[in-house]
DNA sequence: AAAATAAACGAAACCGGTTTCGGTATTTTA
DNA sequence: TAAAATACCGAAACCGGTTTCGTTTATTTT
């Protein structure tokens, strides 16, 4: 214990002095060889303990060649805070990450490089052991350079080339899928969809799921009532500008997003639509916020916590065994009936 | 340039070999030495460039001794997501650090061990440079602890020991007195105050910030209308239904954060409330979510991309110069009016 | 009791950089 | 032109750990 200011300085060589044995050692005793006896190793963690010895971290990384470290680079999100996705996810795997003694790492995108040159820096100082990469895109750069680079990662979400590499998702065609279905055994047939960005390849999916289900049910009778989004509340509102002007307009729209449902409510209520009695909205992420809506939007939802737990572990598999064949889970979303959503009038 | 997948793997060895020169002569041209000629340092940064050469992170900041990284512990929030200023917060921190080669470690508190032992343990194993600290308490154990190890950090919030330590803040105090007196102009007065958790500071600056501007108007008259809350929806459910069965009731409430103000008006709407008409209710955060309510929540906002940007500037000056005088900073939030206040009838 | 084996630790190399110090070769000064 | 100063680079120590290898001592084996 130090009374003065400065954090303990014990280093590995001033505990082995102190026990009269050589850092390589202490090294050993501290870290389970065999050929230790046990009367040394007791003698050795005690004084350690005491004297409140912690190994360098820079130093051990360095000597065993890993970092213990996971990247995670932010998708430069340009003002869409609606969500709590991204702080709840980060205090998810931060927490993962932890228990395996692990760190993470979080940069941004800043202006001026591109987001492959983030991780390309990152790849090459050697900061990261791996990367967990958010918002996946069909086509995905940062994907593309990993891969060539050989250097392991794990995605939360589905990409073009998902079976070259690991990754976690939430089964997006199959939530809509129900959520559509709900709506029909509902009674709705003009079922108004929103989507978030084509590129996103959660957004295909999530689009897909609807459209069949539309198809299936309808038989190709009922379209034209599919929009474009952008994930965004503003874009919520236009999407839903552009279906409620049609004649006859959708009882019900189904959005890419909770975000994006709150643009459409807002526009809606602003043409005087009652929600749900003559406009039924349903949304995804599952946002706590909605809850606290008047009324209280009806969602599809996952368990965010659990995804990060599932993804660091996947992760630190890969990193583990190498040459493990990929691995890939797909996770459901339930429906969370809150009240956005009823039988058309 | 490298064919196969494995990243370049050149060390500073090989590009000294590369070029005939020792590595100490090599690092020192690459780090602007003044006794290497400008012909050598020319020869080496662009061979440098050709190899791909990136100097491995682990080994220099183990010779320099220092870590180039900023720890962030987030605060243990029981299921309080509604608001997005973690995520916000942590992308602009990140990127101001990331500009001057900075580097943002996030850890959580996962249930075994206390907050103050992480911090113990990033200190120990000399992880970070620095840390920046969130949702400050009066009393501190964060700040107790750091202060004695002496152990550089700045944090967002004043705590009883201001003086000792550099802080960022918003002046929640002024926001607070500004709020009231913009509902007193309005014409109200029997005005409700609904708290956050004591134990922050900054809820008992919002506080008497409300209570100084109640008490100079009204001389003591109105009182009673103060209420505790916990920061949630549900706190401010609770909080609203107390205030709103006394009689007379208040005809505005004022929310120490815009969750609270969510459950408020949630409650309130379920006693039969029409807002703004019956009750005003104001919150702070500027949570964009906001802006999609009905009505749009008026509140008390400021830029968290901003705020992030000065905690880290002064971290950073203060990593620089240890011996500096106390650094603070009291930024102040705007008033967003948007529709949840107007006169009382 | 001598030889073989096992147990326990010391010595030294290594990870990949940075930095101090000292020694030539070259230039400047006297 | 000899001496002093300067420019430029090599050699080596160092940061704080880990790991391999070898040596000594204690224990078995025959």
């Amino acid at each position: 214990m130090d009374e003065r200011g400065k954090p303990s300085e014990v280093r590995i060589s001033d505990l082995a002095s102190e026990l009269g044995l050589t850092k390589g050692t202490v090294s050993r005793a501290l870290n389970g060889y065999e050929d230790i006896s046990k009367k040394t190793r007791k003698r050795v963690t005690e004084v350690a303990r005491i004297l409140g010895y912690v190994p360098t971290t820079q130093a051990r990384r360095l000597a065993m060649g890993l970092t213990e470290t996971i990247g995670l680079v932010l998708p430069p999100v340009p003002s869409q805070p609606v969500n709590t996705f991204v702080s709840e996810f980060i205090d998810s795997i931060s927490t993962a990450l932890n228990i395996h003694g692990y760190d993470l790492l979080v940069h941004s995108v800043n202006s001026e490089k591109s987001e492959v040159d983030q991780y390309q820096r990152l790849v090459h100082s050697r900061k990261v052991d791996g990367f967990i990469i958010l918002r996946t895109l069909e086509a995905d750069t940062r994907v593309d350079y990993l891969l060539k680079e050989g250097f392991p990662f794990v995605t939360h979400g589905r990409t073009a080339r998902m079976a070259e590499h690991d990754w976690f998702d939430i089964d997006g065609e199959k939530a809509f899928r129900d959520a559509t279905s709900h709506l029909v055994k509902l009674g709705h047939q003009r079922i108004g969809f929103v989507g978030g960005g084509n590129e996103f390849f959660s957004a295909q999916l999530r689009l897909k799921g609807y459209r069949n289900m539309m198809e299936e049910t309808y038989d190709n009778k009922i379209s034209g009532l599919e929009q474009p989004g952008d994930l965004t509340g503003l874009g919520g509102e236009t999407a839903a500008r552009n279906l409620l002007k049609q004649n006859p307009c959708p009882t019900a729209i189904l959005c890419a997003n909770d975000a994006t449902a709150l643009g459409v409510i807002k526009a809606a209520r602003e043409l005087g639509f009652r929600i749900p009695q003559q406009l039924s909205v349903i949304g995804y992420d599952g946002i706590a916020l909605g809850g606290y809506l008047d009324p209280p939007l009806t969602t599809l939802t996952f368990s965010i916590e659990a995804s990060g737990r599932e993804i660091v572990a996947m992760l630190l598999r890969r990193l583990k065994e190498p040459g493990l064949p990929i691995i890939s889970k797909l996770a459901s979303a339930t429906l969370k009936l809150r009240g956005s959503e009823g039988p058309p009038t």
